[in-house]
RNA sequence: GCUCCUGUAGUGUAGCGGCCAAUCAUGAAGCCCUCUCGAGGCUUCGACUCGGGUUCAAAUCCCGACGGGAGCACCA
């Protein structure tokens, strides 16, 4: 027996998504987002699993913008979506609009009335909810088909005002399940669609556009949060009528996203007044914001292909999520020193001191920063490490040398071999460095000076040393604004 | 109230009748290493919701309780 066989051996795991059933390199799927405002880390999890089962199969994946609400339409989302998606690594291989949809929708109504699985209700919306609740039909329902093709035709064509007449899917009224009873197909919307303008007046509701597009679009597997279960139901029974083969379902469970705001009404609220500073503003969960803080997409993938598709309803994890991201960054990012808050101290003791550090401790072959500091001999500390000195009277300034307290401080030497002793190494930065500041994720700013030599960074998130990565943001010999990542 | 989904460590996950004194990641604590409080290495902490049943054997199957979530919209 081989002796390495007694040793346990500890078993990596490779993270793999179920398969689907009956999948084949045809399968079609889709993201259906509304276009009311750009993606958030919600909506990354239903794109990044359909993404990964086409490119796994080698199907299709639709785009499907589900805009048949014209009251809660942003006219940018209709850009904004395509670029999240883009950015998060998604292809997507046909974008459909349904406001470009709606006669199709219509046809579809009318046949359903001709077959007697639909009717137009003009009943008062609380009592047609009641008779529901009670397992009862309301006199609209059973009204022949002529009568109802009539109010059709009237409903279509503007002769009924808001809220006086629905077209509605008959399911079953004595089914068990209340959620699953009769359902609005269409409604009465007067407010303007941005993209239509008052073209109509009939508005589809989202089981029907979304039964009717899944079919005609092919769709083979769906994969939709778990809220979506009843509607599920509800849109199987248009399948029923029409005869049509369903799609596999998949109902992954309700994720709890904490401490980011991601309710597209709040934020447009707070961009309107002025408290937050765009759709990418820090505080949000958008996708916008995770770029912009030095989020990869690759790490958000990771962390829902490592969720999987179970039907548990999940905690959102940022430390999971940072976890993942700073396995991706930590070897890209270059080291510079940032000094929050800085306390300067002149050196006396040394004509001039030069120093070196790497610009990443395990890739040395990417090269150094090279420091000279002459004259007055000034550095600057944090004001937090500027208290430690104070206290402990000795310290080593990181890669230049080491200093007694005093003003001005005093030389002692270049001898690393202090901080076994326990003294402590610090970042420190020189004259003519650059003011620097780090938008925290809770909206604050810290304040500082970064070293120079972050000018010539070509990578965008670097680590500021004992502080944490840092996205660039924008950098200049006069500025550089970076935005706190994670540690 | 009715209906549906669901319960493995702080979080996420693996396991789906014996190989489980339960996997991996993340987290926390400690040590080593490193001129960072990063990375790397090692160690530790920590879970099968509960109660019945089926079985020689149950985290795994069945029933019940309890817990978590959703829906019952002329939003998606």
């Amino acid at each position: 027996m081989d002796s390495s066989m007694l040793v346990k051996e500890k078993k990596e795991r490779k993270y793999e998504l179920p398969a689907l059933e009956d999948a084949n390199s045809k399968i079609v799927m889709r993201i259906a987002p509304g276009p009311s405002g750009p993606l958030h880390i919600g909506h990354t999890r239903v794109s990044v699993l359909n993404d990964e089962y086409v490119k796994r199969y080698g199907g299709k994946l639709i785009l499907r913008m589900e805009d048949t609400n014209p009251e809660k339409i942003d006219p940018d989302a209709y850009r904004m979506i395509p670029e999240d998606l883009d950015w998060l690594g998604v292809r997507i291989d046909e974008t459909y609009i349904q406001s470009d949809r709606f006669e199709i929708y219509y046809d579809h109504v009318r046949r359903l009335i001709e077959m007697g699985k639909a009717y137009i209700c003009t009943c008062n919306g609380d009592d047609w909810r009641g008779l529901k609740e009670k397992g009862e039909a309301c006199p609209c329902r059973e009204l022949p088909v002529e009568v109802q093709l009539e109010r059709y035709d009237r409903l279509l064509s503007g002769g009924y005002g808001e809220g006086e007449a629905v077209a509605v899917v008959k399911t079953d009224l004595k089914h068990p399940n209340p959620a699953v009873r009769d359902f609005v197909a269409l409604r009465i919307v007067y407010h303007p669609h941005p993209l239509l303008g008052e073209k109509y007046c009939a508005y589809p509701m989202m089981n029907l556009s979304v039964a009717i597009d899944d079919h005609l679009m092919g769709m083979t597997h769906v994969i939709r949060g778990k809220d979506h279960l009843n509607n599920t139901n509800r849109q199987e029974y248009i399948f029923d009528y029409f005869g049509w083969k369903k799609p596999n379902y998949y109902h992954y469970g309700l994720v709890n996203i904490p401490d980011s705001v991601l309710k597209t009404s709040i934020i447009k609220q707070c961009i309107r007044d002025g408290e937050y500073s765009g759709w990418d503003d820090v505080r949000t969960g958008t996708v916008r914001a995770l770029e912009r803080r030095g989020i990869r997409p690759e790490a958000i993938r990771r962390y829902w292909v490592e969720s999987g598709m179970k039907s548990v309803d999940i905690q959102f994890s940022w430390d999971n999520l940072y976890g993942m991201n700073r396995d991706i960054i930590d070897e890209t990012s270059n080291r510079y020193f940032f000094v929050q808050d800085p306390v300067r101290y002149d050196i006396s003791g040394a004509e001039k001191i030069c120093g070196f550090a790497p610009l990443h401790p395990d890739r040395p072959e990417r090269g150094t920063r090279k420091y000279t500091i002459e004259g007055s001999n000034t550095v600057f500390i944090s004001a937090d490490d500027s208290k430690i000195f104070a206290d402990v009277k000795e310290i080593r300034l990181k890669d230049l040398c080491n200093i007694k307290y005093g003003t001005p401080a005093a030389y002692d030497g270049n001898d690393v071999s202090i901080l076994k002793t326990g003294v402590r190494a610090v970042q420190w930065v020189c004259r003519g460095s650059i003011p620097a500041t780090i938008l925290m994720p809770d909206g604050t700013t810290l304040e500082g000076l970064a070293e120079d030599s972050v000018l010539k960074e070509k990578n965008d998130t670097v680590q500021f040393e004992r502080v944490g990565f840092v996205r660039l943001e924008k950098v200049t010999p006069e500025k550089v604004e970076t935005v706190f990542t994670h540690r």
